[in-house]
Formats: structure tokens, sequence, C-alpha cells
DNA sequence: GATTTTTTTTGATTTTTGTCAAATGCTTGT
DNA sequence: ACAAGCATTTGACAAAAATCAAAAAAAATC
């Protein structure tokens, strides 16, 4: 639990009360490989944070899925679309392994923000954070051919590697199984 | 200026006071095309919302220039990691033709939300919906081939078809001028 | 308004990456 | 330990898009 506080912390000094009600209102919840956090047509209503474990998000393009991002201990992960407009969601979330995950729903959350002005200035501070992340990946794709983006998830997230399968990074790195085993094979 | 205030509404119902305390920090800005409001290795001090006109964000890779987004009247713009960490920007910021601009700056916007929380919320508002709209476009990159993705365009952001070059159409569609102008000439 | 400069289009060719198919290697359950 | 089922690698070929080069069109400058 301390995990959180501390990544809390890094954004914002919360008050000790603030802290305290945003812990009571979570929950824990342990989910074992390949089990889903999130199915595409439901409603998210949590925002997880990754206590132990590596979590996929994926789409589904005709019948083959396409990973959208790898999610480490230590980050925050939901189907950011669903949870903010509580609408069903498009992309499915799965964990890479076994996870400890810390959770708080969102009517929950939004209820603090009423009684705890600095829980939603953190939640702010995050989600720019968050903004800034996904605008980088984005510039990012642009900027680089094939074995320049394995190379860069390397260097970003080396974890990743042994975690998941070729087939769920190629997708992540938008190249075939076929082309990340080639890059693997010659350096 | 209504056209804030109207944008504004959209996302929450302000106070009046905090509605009127954040136009009055503002301050009108016209440019002219392809002036520029942002340039790499400044910091974003200003958040902007495009009152009338339409403006482009581009990175240089090398020595050409790569676009990464168009935003029209009625959006907010900045660079936003710049503006968010108050450190040097990466992106160049230009008018694509004459433009009218309401601006505030962070120091500004940063002292009202401690005044006003409404207004710390309904930054917080847009700040998701920006989000979502970045994670729809990162999403979209993967899913589509070039003719697909230039069709997405002129469904989406027809008015760009006019206002931009086809170099700068090109490089957002993460495709040669060349391959752009061929699919233009086949439907 | 003619000329220069820039942008866009078109054609030929090359490069990159994808697809299909087969072979090999690795897990998992019994 | 073995078989059955997946996952990964490798090879041959095809497709998509990039690059290079030149022509045509449009815009800017004098």
């Amino acid at each position: 639990m301390s995990k959180l506080t501390e990544t809390l912390n890094k954004f914002l000094d919360l008050e000790q009360k603030s802290l305290q009600a945003f812990l009571n209102k979570g929950n824990i919840r342990e989910v074992s490989k390949s089990e889903k956090l999130i199915s595409k047509g439901e409603i998210c209503a949590n925002l997880f944070f990754i206590l132990k474990g590596a979590v996929r998000s994926y789409y589904f393009k005709d019948d083959k899925d396409i990973t959208i991002s790898f999610s480490m201990e230590g980050e925050f992960i939901t189907s950011m679309s669903s949870f903010i407009s509580q609408s069903p969601s498009y992309e499915n979330i799965e964990a890479l392994e076994d996870c400890k995950l810390w959770h708080i729903s969102h009517q929950d959350l939004m209820g603090l923000f009423d009684t705890h002005r600095d829980l939603e200035r953190v939640y702010r501070l995050i989600l720019e954070a968050y903004y800034i992340r996904v605008e980088e990946q984005l510039i990012f794709s642009k900027f680089k051919n094939a074995r320049e983006r394995y190379e860069e998830l390397l260097q970003q997230k080396p974890e990743i590697i042994q975690k998941a399968s070729v087939g769920q990074i190629a997708s992540f790195l938008d190249m075939s199984i076929e082309t990340l085993s080639r890059i693997r094979a010659n350096l």
C-alpha cells in the first residue's frame, strides 16, 4: 500500500485526512495471469493502481487483438474513456502475470473530490502526467521505424520483453510478429 | 468571447464569480498566418483558446517538420508538456491562417485554482476530454492504413484540407507527400 | 503580367514491411 | 516423459509506401 502513498506524494503533499479517506475507500483485488480486469462493453467502474504485477490493455481489430499499452507496478490503469464518461469500454485490460491491485470506484472518487480538494488536485496532476505520456507515445510512433520502436521499448520498459508474448509486443509496436522476430534475430 | 464561455459551460456550470475572474485574467492576441505562437525551446507560459482561425503544432525531425495536430475554432491549445511542467517546449505552434486567440498565463490560472475550486474542476474535465482525444488518435493510427487515415481526416476535420498544405497534412497522417497526392488523385 | 520560386502531381524504382507456408521450439496436461 | 497444442522463427514472395527525378501547376515577387 505504501507504494501508492509514495506515488501520490510525488505529485502533491496530501493532507493526512485526505490520504486516509482515499485509502479507506479503496479495496484490494488479486487477479491471476490472463484474467481480465475490464472487458469490452462493460462500464469501467474502477481506477486501478498496480501494487504488484503488470497488465496489458488491448482492442480487437477484426479477430486479432492489438495491444494499446503495457502498465507496470506503481502505475495507475483504467479504461480511461469508459471511466471518465461512465460509458461502455472499447478496450480490454488483462493481467500479464499474477497481480495485486488497489482500486477505487468512480463514484467514491467523485465523492471524495467534493470533500477533499487536494484529492481532486492530485488526480488532476496525475492526469496531466498521463496526458504527456500518451502524447509522447503518439509522437514517438511517428518518428521511429520498426527497429527503433523496438529499441525504444527495450530502453523504456525492458521488463515487458519477459512478460509479454511476441505477438502482444508486435501489435503494440505496430508491426507483424515476423518483423519483430527478424529484428530480434539480428540484434 | 462568448464562444469561450459556451465551451466552458459544456463542461461545467461555473459560478458567475469564477467565470468573471477567469475571463478577466485572460487577454486577446491576434496573430497572422504563419506566425508562431510557441517556438521550440521557449517555456510556454500560456493556455490558448481559439476564438477564430486554426493552428498547427509540429516538431522537427532532421530538417523536415512533422505535424502533430491541427486545432480549430473553439478548441484549447498549448504545448501541453511545456505548459504543465513549465519547461522548454519541444514543439512549435503556428497559425494556419489569421487567428484571434484568447489566452491566460500559467501563473494566473494556477492562482485562480486556489480561489475558485470550480475552475480547477472545469480544467480537469477539459483535460480528461483532451486525454481521450489523444488516446483515440493513438489507437486510430494503429488501426488504419494510409487511405483510411486520409478518409478519417476528411470526416473529422474537413476544413483542414483547405487550410493546410499537402506536406503538412501528409506528415500529420504519417505518409509521404507523394502518397497523399496519389490517394487524392484516385478518390 | 512575366518571371522566379515553391508546391503539387506523376512516373520509375527501391525499400520496408506484411503475408503465407513450413519448420522448429516451447508449454502444459496427463 | 510424451503427445498435443501453441508460439516463434525462418524463408519465399507480394504489397504498400518511400525515395528519387522530373514535369506541371500554383503562388509569390518584381
